[in-house]
DNA sequence: ACCTTTCCTGAGTGAGTGCTCAGTCAAATA
DNA sequence: TATTTGACTGAGCACTCACTCAGGAAAGGT
């Protein structure tokens, strides 16, 4: 058996790394291998283009942080679904102060522009934003089994949280607003859609 | 007389377009000259650099934007602030439709790499969505003046709702989700927030 | 020992880039 | 009419980039 790939996995952390920082085009493939200490060959050995290297990083975002959230969900057991928004909303926000520079790669770059061309891209981008809207839509369907929230459309309402949560990190990512500080009307304004 | 400024104004739109379709780096200097059918040197000699004019062109977008909204909001006498709040939203939404490529380069594209770095690029980022979050806080404050908002953050208030409105275009130009089919719910939703 | 397969190398390639600059030409000015 | 000005040209420059390829090294199998 040929050794463990750990020049590849290494090469996909730098690649993370730098794609985030500086974004795809004022990231080279020579850099990424100057950075790593692998020549650029072997980089063009593992992924057969710059492309699907940036493809890898995406999937492996996607694997990390929809499994980081599912995760979470299990090990806390929320007594209420209203609590289990707030909590997915909360784990969110926290994921972004955490992950920052990854959140970078998904708001801000490249992938929107491959995306119409490219199914496997697009379907990582939709994997990741329908498995989050599906974990505030089945809270909020527990809430209204359990009463803590009152009758809304599930999926819909789901979305419009998604899209706020989600908009808020952008405009924090992007300087243009501190979001932190809008945590409390944020989970105050959410609630007031859903309390019975 | 050849038309004043013929040349440089058409290098603006035609760059508007390309930037639009495919992107700051995706489109080279050398498309933008054969698009307009000028020599290459004359888009150098109105612009500095390819980055000038890109910046020329977020320029442009911004002041009939803005200009635009203003307009519409003149125009339109409004009988309460919340209704104001609404035809906002509305008028946002339309034209985030009628002028979907531009919104895209505000979206999608390099302006948010480049503005660290450059601070009129900033500048003309954070006019824009100061503007409209202005907007959106102006009729909030009216609301709450004539009755027809209750005591809410005028200013917090604002930004949930921008980032709401925009998040929402933003996930229909991606195509993760049609957003005019949430219309209702929208308009529902923030009138849950505001009505007393 | 040998062979095969996998992994890795890095100088090299050619297409493409933003930008320059010497020069053209028509209109404005003297 | 002679001169200057300024919009405009496009071949060419220096440079960067993603990607290739011939070949070497290491590990496994027999």
């Amino acid at each position: 058996m040929p050794r463990p790939q750990s020049k590849k996995e290494a090469i996909l952390q730098v690649a993370t790394r730098l794609f985030s920082e500086h974004g795809y085009w004022d990231t080279s493939v020579n850099d990424i291998s100057k950075a790593t200490g692998v020549a650029e060959g072997t980089i063009f050995y593992h992924f057969q283009t710059k492309e699907d290297l940036f493809l890898a990083v995406l999937q492996k975002f996607k694997e990390e942080f929809i499994g980081k959230f599912k995760q979470h969900l299990d090990e806390h057991e929320y007594s209420t679904g209203l609590e289990m928004v707030e909590g997915a909303i909360s784990f969110y926000l926290y994921q972004a102060s955490m992950m920052e520079e990854r959140f970078l790669l998904l708001h801000r770059h490249h992938y929107y522009q491959i995306a119409p061309n490219n199914p496997k891209c697009w379907q990582h981008l939709e994997e990741i934003y329908s498995s989050l809207i599906s974990i505030f839509e089945q809270a909020i369907i527990r809430g209204q089994k359990d009463g803590s929230i009152r009758k809304v459309s599930p999926n819909k309402k789901a979305l419009l949280i998604f899209t706020l949560v989600d908009g808020l990190v952008r405009l924090d990512t992007y300087n243009l607003y501190k979001a932190t500080s809008l945590y409390e009307e944020l989970i105050e304004s959410c609630r007031a859609w859903l309390k019975p």
